[in-house]
DNA sequence: ATTTTTTGACTGAACGACCGGTCAAAAATA
DNA sequence: TATTTTTGACCGGTCGTTCAGTCAAAAAAT
């Protein structure tokens, strides 16, 4: 009946996809949202401008497309492992964290820009709950066994520093001093109750 | 020669001027710079587009104007007071971010904001730098005097906290621990070695 | 094996909306 | 009247978005 199966129309479309994405995504995080126009997203990506819109109904809607996907890959590579000492989860918890920021400088740089931006934010901000929300509670029950008294607090609290890392580290790697920061963490959670 | 004496012009001009700065700081921690129009700035302040090119050449200059002024009113309020004990400073410090945090919450959401942009944080980098400097400067005084073998390090990673802090008391004020982490930085300076 | 038909991925010119910026003319002031 | 402030229509250009039409590939028909 068709020339080709719907199979593999699926495929291609789906490649071509992603394709459009990881271009979308570079252009953005070098230029920023609104800089980065579909015209060169398009370039960069070889298809036409009209292709887009094959693919992504709007350019919202490829930002949000590209958050959503960039944030699950980010936040599946946090794992808590309860088998383990909350010591040592805490010890994974901060390479975990310079890892994504070595790996995904990109997705990264896009996120806190966009986070910092209430017209662009509201249209990911539940997606992103939806997806932080896990870590959040990986963070508390680690803090819960390390004898915090306020575990969900003392949760936000790491994550607020991991976040002020995170974002220096993305800005000045060059003066960044990691290796100070990373034991200093330690020393809080670990060396000291 | 003029209608008015030129002291007179002069006060208008700048009352004129600050009444646009505040207007575009307005919009723009709303909006973000792109999306913020010369236009709409325009009908924040009261006054016609045109009128804003008698007192700002471009809107690029507006905003270098903005977060000069915007910097060095948030960067006055960090006082080191050498006479008092590090541990004082260390608590008048975090004092300080959350009053910085609480009056000038717009001039914060620019600032971060602009940090993340690649494009525009090149036009003020500079700029920043030079208010941002003296205030590093005063932090690893007070960790040297607090005992720290790397003070120029240790101040970095306080200046990380308060970063995380910051940003996230700004997108999450309703939820955000502030006793809890105000107490947690004193600990880790002041109770804790 | 050859031809015809069908599909949807793909193109790029064109469109309206809006942008930052200009300027001649009007309003306001003394 | 002389001077400055203020206005908003206007300009060239870029943006996101649309859409009529093209084309390669596969199925169906011969």
């Amino acid at each position: 009946m068709s020339p080709r199966t719907s199979e593999q129309f699926k495929n291609i479309r789906l490649k071509k996809r992603q394709l459009i994405m990881d271009a979308a995504l570079k252009v953005i995080s070098e230029k920023g949202y609104h800089t980065a126009s579909i015209a060169l997203i398009a370039k960069e990506s070889g298809v036409s401008k009209g292709l887009m819109y094959n693919y992504f109904k709007s350019k919202e809607d490829l930002l949000i497309a590209i958050m959503v996907d960039g944030f699950s890959k980010v936040f599946d590579q946090y794992v808590i492992d309860n088998r383990l000492s909350p010591e040592e989860n805490v010890m994974m918890l901060i390479e975990q964290t310079f890892d994504v920021l070595d790996t995904m400088q990109e997705t990264l740089m896009v996120y806190f820009s966009v986070l910092m931006n209430n017209e662009v934010f509201t249209l990911v901000k539940d997606k992103l709950n939806e997806i932080v929300e896990p870590i959040m509670e990986g963070f508390t029950q680690v803090m819960a066994r390390l004898g915090y008294e306020n575990p969900i607090a003392e949760a936000y609290f790491l994550r607020f520093i991991l976040d002020g890392i995170s974002m220096n580290y993305l800005l000045i790697p060059e003066q960044f001093p990691k290796e100070y920061c990373v034991n200093r963490i330690k020393q809080i959670y670990i060396t000291q109750k």
